[in-house]
RNA sequence: GGCCUCAUCGUCUAAUGGUUAGGACACCAGGUUUUCAUCCUGGCAAUCGGAGUUCGAUUCUCCGUGAGGUCACCA
């Protein structure tokens, strides 16, 4: 007996929004197939023209390839199994279909929206659930391509495993006589995708949670077309942050592009992703591919479904950011930088980033934190107002620390070790706390929320420059109502 | 309403028929003689409820409760 090869695949459909949990499933079928040295394939499942969105097949590329989840095959991939789009199959989901007519497994459905929906309707109103085969019509119509192709089921009950949930079974109440091929010559997801993992010969039938109620159906099918059953790996939904519904655009979800797009590095969507309902039982938290590949297992999937915390990924992604070479760090953060920022002198530019590195919480956070480094700062005096030590202090009062301040400054030699004794030295001259010293001083230079440290800050700025600012702060804020 | 699934700190989770129920994020306090951040130390904080099995249950069973999914010519 030959050892079977695994083979899992991606199977999206393209409606223009690559959530993070499809994405999810994704990954994870992608580490089964890598780990096990298998194939994986992109599929895309394009069987509903109305909900088709112009260019979502690009951007799911884009959002796999992001992640680094090479595909053996997909859409951009030819191979023996394909096309793997489902739109180009679908004469070989026809021929399926005529073979499951001539079984007897399949017939045409006679009746009328209209006619369906006041069945449902009835349904409904007994407070029972709605199946279609309480109303088999007697002698269906010869199928001619015009009519929804139906499923004539078996019902029984199943149980089978899951590599997730473990143990499920239903009863035969949930067997249906499904539609195979709708009105418009394509076929359903569940008839297609049965279709084709046969056909690709796949190994593992890894999805989302909403599917789990129709897979007995779907082994119903499997039974009628003597398939053998496939592994199932049924992953839980990625919840909103009340936890009380799937995630979706509308609490504010983006696809990974958008993360990517704000300043999160693609290794974090792919550590925060992996570790959203999955664990390697140690404490590690933090997970690059290699280890993923190494350590993942589906048994250690979580059950219940988990949320997308804003703050973890900031965290993970802070933790990332400052794991990265500078040059590296600077690479990414070309896209991020202001026009200003990128006329500056590359080494004064990559000084500045490194000075950095260590407050980014996201790429785009290199603006607000270095801005004026590279131009004239906007003085804002809510800064000292709003801060619980400075607001203490009278106009005067300021003015005269950041006098002795200039005055000091201009006779330092512009060295770190000499700024930072001229600033101690500071201290004893005004008698002042530290807190309220540098912190009026930070504010003159940067007029930011936060800011670098204060030494390496004024040396990079340089003495002139420094001084500049110290004594226009002094305007600023003789100016200023309190 | 039927059917299916799930349930440990606020959040992500670990663990076992016997532990002070562990870690991480977040939060709070302190330190690294300046902000913010990093880093370090400490703190707060959980086994949904009720029965049963057992010497012992967070773990096993049952019943509740809560949550999610599904009952489309969507996937």
């Amino acid at each position: 007996m030959l050892k079977q090869t695994v083979v899992t695949r991606f199977a999206p459909s393209p409606t223009g929004f690559m959530h993070v949990g499809a994405l999810r499933t994704g990954l994870f079928a992608w580490l089964v197939a890598k780990q096990a040295g298998g194939t994986f394939i992109l599929r895309i499942e394009d069987t509903d023209k109305n909900r088709e969105v112009e260019g979502s097949v690009e951007h799911i590329i884009q959002c796999v390839r992001m992640l680094g989840l090479e595909y053996e095959y997909g859409p951009d991939k030819p191979g023996a199994t394909g096309p793997y789009m489902q739109s180009q199959r679908l004469e070989i989901y026809h021929e399926w279909a005529k073979k499951m007519i001539a079984d007897g497994r399949a017939y045409a459905d006679p009746y009328t929206p209209e006619e369906l929906n006041h069945f449902r309707e009835e349904a409904k109103a007994k407070k029972q659930p709605f199946l279609y085969r309480n109303h088999r019509p007697d002698n269906p119509p010869v199928w001619d391509g015009r009519l929804p192709l139906r499923f004539l089921s078996k019902p029984r009950d199943y149980s089978w495993n899951d590599e997730v949930m473990g143990d499920l079974k239903t009863g035969e109440e949930v067997i249906d006589d499904i539609v195979l091929i709708k009105s418009d010559g394509y076929p359903t997801y569940n008839f297609a995708h049965i279709v084709d993992d046969a056909e690709m010969g796949v190994t593992h039938v890894i999805r989302g949670q909403e599917f789990i109620s129709s897979t007995p159906n779907y082994l119903n099918i499997y039974d009628a077309l003597s398939l053998k059953y496939p592994i199932f790996a049924t992953m839980p939904h990625i919840m909103n942050d009340q936890g009380n519904k799937k995630l979706g655009k509308r609490d504010g979800a983006k696809d990974v592009l958008g993360y990517i797009a704000e300043g999160y590095l693609p290794e974090t969507m792919l550590s925060f992703i992996a570790t959203l309902g999955w664990n390697d039982g140690t404490t590690q938290e933090i997970y690059e591919r290699a280890d993923l590949v190494e350590k993942f297992s589906l048994k250690r999937v979580q059950k219940s479904g988990a949320r997308f915390d804003q703050r973890r990924l900031q965290w993970m992604n802070g933790h990332f950011i400052r794991e990265l070479e500078p040059k590296e760090l600077a690479l990414r953060l070309e896209r991020f930088l202001s026009p200003a920022a990128k006329k500056a002198e590359p080494i004064y530019r990559q000084a500045v980033i490194e000075l950095c590195q260590d407050r980014l919480k996201s790429l785009s956070d290199i603006n607000t934190l270095s801005n004026f480094f590279f131009e004239q700062p906007t003085p804002d005096t809510s800064l000292i107002s709003s801060h619980k030590q400075l607001k203490k202090l009278s106009n005067a009062e300021l003015v005269g620390l950041l006098s002795a301040t200039h005055d000091s400054l201009s006779e330092t030699e512009w060295s770190q070790d000499a700024i930072q004794s001229s600033l101690n030295g500071l201290l004893e001259t005004t008698g002042q706390k530290p807190v309220i010293l540098f912190s009026i001083i930070r504010i003159a230079i940067t007029w930011a929320p936060f800011s670098p440290e204060l030494d390496k800050t004024l040396v990079l700025l340089g003495k002139d420059e420094a001084l500049a600012r110290i004594a226009a702060a002094k305007s600023v804020i003789t100016d200023r109502q309190s």
